[in-house]
DNA sequence: GTAATTTGTTAGATTATTCTAACAAAATTG
DNA sequence: CAATTTTGTTAGAATAATCTAACAAATTAC
């Protein structure tokens, strides 16, 4: 007699779904270690919560494997994903905040229940498809389109490519993109590539020549245009 | 050796201390049974919670007495009051709700950690002192300046009044006041009183004669204009 | 293909918040 | 003021989320 509720996440198994979310590989699979790493909890506290999360019906759970979100899952954790993007447009667009402070405020208020509160911010901005870092707003049934871009990284000397999202939006980093005038929608020119580091030479309006490390373009993600 | 710490409170504990806010009387006493009430838990619990608070610093508690908020307690909860007032303040002037919408949803955002989003709101709004419901919204220190109306079933007949806050915003007594076309900075025109149930007859800009029961006379919080 | 390493599990304990049952102190009431 | 009622306390248990210690399964590495 399996026992599948989908009653009310709460806080900290919606963290749990929105880990799973993020780490699911092409399979869907994640392990235990990964999301123990990710929710910085030890191998025993996933353990038990997955067998919970499995009781409640959100994931797939056998003794040693790898877990996968439920259909029900995937859809949760996407629903919370869009709580969390939606704020942190609403907080960048409508409130004047910068980008790089918006993700620990998104991180609270993402656990709201309140459709209405959400649905409202989503209308007043005319129904966003991206957040502040490019990535995509998942609609209200938790779809999201997923788009995909390159690396800065992997890009050639001499190609043209416009600044698309971020593969990490952390505060740090995109303080980093502030102090180089680096936002969303910067068209870039790759002057050169050293071989040696992988560092790259790019120039963008106002910058004719600035010197981009593999860390960074390895977290910039672009659209080629020429 | 005395246990004081003035950690973060939990929202559970944050919530305490809110009830603890609202029902404290002249004396600033308030009694288990009380608060057992009006949090909605049993006697057993308030008293191990308010062992707790009491470690933590937040209230004053010995054996078979009522409990009383430190000054630490006081603006604590003063500062909980504050997000939530202001909250509900922007869901209705930024965000358009209606004044029967906001409190639920101001009951969660409350507990949101985020100095900056807060001080943001309060700028956007130009530093409101009321909140919708015409309660005065505590400053950044926690200092809240009372005000003093009386209630419209207090009134006399032939006295005008203008309506200034309520004493109760539950969504119920606010989607009544809607129906009615009463909001606030309404002026009332008491008309007649009546003795045996204390129902008033009252005239404002549209409405006549509205008649209102004691239940509702006795949340209207007035200002006697003439 | 054993041995070593990594990954995952169980068992048992801890903290926060809650409960019910039983009892004790305080307040109220004739 | 003694009896009753109300209010408050203790004891003991439950659930959620976490931990460490010990062990077991799976994987990786010679």
């Amino acid at each position: 007699m399996t026992t599948k509720s989908f009653d009310m996440a709460s806080q900290t198994e919606e963290n749990y779904l929105k880990s799973l979310f993020n780490l699911a590989n092409e399979a869907g699979e994640v392990n235990i270690s990964e999301l123990a790493q990710q929710m910085q909890v030890s191998m025993p506290t996933v353990n038990s919560m997955v067998k919970n999360l499995q009781k409640s019906g959100w994931l797939i759970y056998e003794k040693y494997k790898p877990v996968t979100l439920t259909p029900e899952g995937q859809k949760e954790a996407a629903l919370i994903i869009r709580k969390h993007r939606l704020t942190e447009m609403f907080l960048v667009n409508k409130m004047g905040f910068g980008w790089e402070e918006v993700h620990e405020i998104a991180e609270q208020i993402e656990h709201i229940h309140a459709p209405k509160f959400f649905d409202r911010m989503d209308e007043m901005m005319g129904h966003p498809l991206l957040d502040p870092h490019g990535s995509p707003i998942p609609d209200k049934f938790g779809r999201i389109q997923e788009v995909n871009y390159t690396t800065l990284s992997k890009c050639k000397t001499g190609q043209i490519v416009n600044l698309a999202a971020l593969t990490n939006s952390s505060t740090e980093f995109l303080e980093f993109l502030n102090s180089r005038e680096l936002s969303l929608g910067k068209e870039l020119k790759i002057i050169s590539k050293e071989s040696y580091d992988q560092s790259m030479v790019v120039n963008y309006e106002g910058h004719p020549s600035e010197t981009l490390s593999e860390k960074v373009s390895d977290r910039l993600l672009v659209r080629v245009i020429g």
